[in-house]
DNA sequence: CAGCGTCTTCATGATTTCCTAATCTTGGAG
DNA sequence: CTCCAAGATTAGGAAATCATGAAGACGCTG
């Protein structure tokens, strides 16, 4: 999953980019909310935390900018005020969730983790394709009750193809969501990191497996070949 | 917007039903966590306002139990309790949001109204065409039940044809559409395609299939022979 | 700072897909 | 009925796509 965290102090930014990026998450960050503005319209995000005093755009007028232009993005509010009506200007204001400074760590990760789960239309921290079990919250995934050893990149692509499973994904979505920033453009990462999870994960012709779309992706099911 | 409030004090309950009711909503109520799992199993609500400390079964259960069945509801959390471990409890467990009591009824409302919101986001994948069905998600077509294996070309050829079925395409629009760079000028590509793509999802007479305008282009349509 | 595990890139080989172009087939006008 | 052009079909080699192994780069931990 990945993240963009809009936050004015750069202290608080580098901790918080290094916490998230602990707990698996793709991380880009800007100081003020013109970079933010700039950042959240040219990429993907699953998340956006935002913070409400910025320098140069402040952080309700960057989400109206970004739901003027119908982005479905889920932005987590971040604010030292709270009072009611903060509250509910933020919310009227289109943010999907908020969160009051300070704030534990642990609270905003569980935030996070709940706004992603609605970015895919999932209620439950568990996620299952066949035999194989995804739990998001703990960051561990089984494969018949058996925990399978996966490193940080190999569940995070796990994750997200467990989310969207039965749709093919392309590997630029797919490099979208998983990494941060730039990378060369010509690269196979996406093709070595599903060829390193299927040698972990197995699987065969009926079991659950990745199945490589020619032309257009990956797909994650446990169904047969037909219709999902 | 239909609601459920699943609620122990009836005094509050009686309350913030008026107020419900006052914003434009339809509400039921429920004093226990029987009757609402109940009420929330057996009808169709677009969001459930779910105290956690219920009589018979407590608000967290019940949450767990509506995931369990893999309902696909919003479910807004009321608690009198406020510590980070309750907060991190609920969202784990599955909730959309959360509120803490005592709340103004303003901020209820703009939650319920965010959730309201958030029906969105489920669109069709699935174009049928006769007993042909194409999976856009899948990226992939079957025939009565049986899997096409299509390449990538074939298929975006009869998504494209599938998504104006009963349309006659021209090979211009088709070559604009499918394939990206230009090319040379004389190319029957887009007759090879068809072509190939008839060998696969075969067809006669009454059955879905490409039909040839002489002089026009091609037509994917279920119905029969006779004038369009 | 050395060692370990992880991540990325590169190179190779196997496979599939695609285009071109040459050859048939068919519809319909004269 | 005959002929012509639009369309259908076929096939082989070029090109794109993908899987995988190995080597170097990087970062973390002890």
């Amino acid at each position: 999953m990945r993240l963009l965290l809009i936050e004015d102090s750069s202290r608080m930014r580098r901790g918080l980019e290094g916490s998230l990026r602990k707990s698996g998450y793709a991380v880009d960050s800007a100081g003020d909310g013109e970079e933010g503005l700039w950042l959240a319209e040219t990429n993907d995000y699953d998340v956006v935390i935002l913070d409400i005093m910025l320098p140069k755009l402040d952080g309700v007028s960057v989400l109206q900018q970004l739901r003027k232009k119908g982005r479905d993005l889920h932005v987590l509010l971040l604010t030292a005020k709270d009072t009611v009506q903060d509250r509910v200007n933020g919310l009227r204001a289109g943010a999907d969730d908020y969160l009051v400074k300070p704030f534990a760590l642990e609270e905003l990760l569980a935030r996070i983790e709940a706004l992603c789960r609605r970015a895919y239309g999932r209620k439950d921290a568990v996620i299952t394709v066949g035999d194989l079990t995804i739990d998001t919250a703990a960051k561990s995934a089984g494969r018949s009750g058996k925990p399978l050893d996966l490193t940080p990149h190999e569940f995070a692509l796990l994750e997200y193809m467990a989310r969207r499973q039965g749709v093919v994904v392309s590997r630029t979505e797919i490099e979208a969501h998983i990494y941060d920033d730039a990378r060369s453009p010509i690269s196979n990462v996406v093709d070595a990191a599903v060829c390193n999870l299927r040698k972990k994960i197995g699987g065969t012709a009926v079991t659950p497996l990745i199945r490589t779309r020619r032309g257009f992706g990956y797909m994650l099911t446990a169904g047969r070949p037909g219709q999902p």
